[in-house]
DNA sequence: CAATTTTTGTACTCTTTCGCATATAATGTT
DNA sequence: AACATTATATGCGAAAGAGTACAAAAATTG
């Protein structure tokens, strides 16, 4: 986990003209992410994060700022690949069933994985935390429940023009029910609830959306 | 918020021989609940509690044993207020839609109010806490989630064999999508989302789960 | 009224934590 | 080669926080 071969340098042509930095910012604040994903902000110690990153307190001010710009530096980075991970998934051409039904169970699979144990999604942990009454926080993690509701409507909103959808199904309607369930998803998992007990919810979410299998 | 006022000592006939308590442990235990429902198990220190209930730390270690064992108990007390309060809600002979939404309107704004901004669902916090890797939390939080999930289906299936519901209705399905749709408000809420703006989450969900209007 | 029991309040220790000061190291510039 | 510039490493200082020791206070019992 940490980053202390001295081969890893940036490998973007050095900048400045000082000391170049000996560690990847995008690696580091990866596994700062990881810490505050598994632990939350209040309970992450900036040596914990340290740790992690084999980079000392200096550093991660030099590069970062303190702790709360980390944090949301890290949020950033997760919303960013999360992002990047699920858009070809609501992008695929696939019937609606099967679609709906993998990214559900791929965004299940993320919040059961993790170091230490079920994380959880990293955007329902931040608006738990205590530190969403800062409004750079509860910006950004209101942009990314949005962002979920409009990714799902879109998608729906296509299935209906294609026909996998009844003509006044209302795509907004559908995108909150599927956006609520990955909130259980969510909250089930990090509540450390067996991933067989969670699965159903998947199909219930599916056939509730979708309508019945032979419908 | 603090008991201070030395006239409300426990009314229950003195039970021991020594000196009485000053306070209330309902009452105390009401007021930290207060503080870790709003800032969570990390952030909140046993200051901040001695500061709310106006008891001196040794008085809480002796009342309620350490940081761990009082949120434990907060949370139960928690849990114990929720049963109450939401029981008739459920049981309350009225037609399911509207029994639905005023039970889904109820949640909301109970997640919108709090002292210091939206505070969500104790619950959802819990869940997304890093105390959650205890045990004995995770015990009475996974509870707490299937709690919601059998009232929830109970009352569907009631309103199934009142033909509220279409025969072949699947009340746990209902039921899970009924949750997913408490665990949304919350997190929204908590997100500081405006009230205006869950709202029609709601109807959504009650057109979801009951059909429409005047199907 | 003295002895016992339990609570309360003050103060203490030990640890953790944040943020920074300062010195050293590694690079580019002249 | 000397200088400027930026990064790293050690470690300091102040504050907060958890848990407890101990003495004073308030009740019951004999």
């Amino acid at each position: 986990m940490v980053q202390k071969t001295p081969g890893n340098a940036p490998k973007a042509a050095s900048r400045g003209r000082g000391r170049p930095r000996a560690f990847e910012p995008e690696t580091a604040l990866a596994q700062a992410m990881d810490v505050f994903w598994s632990d939350g902000f209040a309970a992450t110690s900036l040596d914990d994060i340290s740790a992690a990153t084999g980079l000392n307190r200096p550093s991660l001010y030099g590069a970062f700022g303190d702790k709360r710009a980390l944090y949301l530096q890290a949020y950033g980075q997760y919303r960013k690949r999360m992002n990047e991970s699920f858009a070809p998934l609501f992008t695929a051409r696939e019937p609606l069933r099967t679609k709906l039904k993998r990214i559900l169970t791929a965004a299940l699979d993320l919040y059961l994985s993790g170091p230490e144990g079920p994380r959880g999604c990293f955007t329902v942990l931040s608006a738990a935390s205590e530190a969403i009454a800062d409004p750079d926080l509860h910006g950004l993690v209101g942009e990314a429940i949005h962002g979920t509701d409009r990714a799902f409507g879109r998608m729906f909103a296509n299935a209906r023009e294609a026909g996998e959808l009844p003509k006044d199904a209302d795509p907004r309607r559908l995108a909150h029910m599927a956006s609520a369930t990955i909130h259980t998803l969510s909250i089930r998992a990090r509540a450390r609830i067996p991933r067989a007990e969670i699965l159903p919810i998947i199909d219930d979410a599916v056939v509730t959306i979708c309508g019945p299998e032979s419908g």
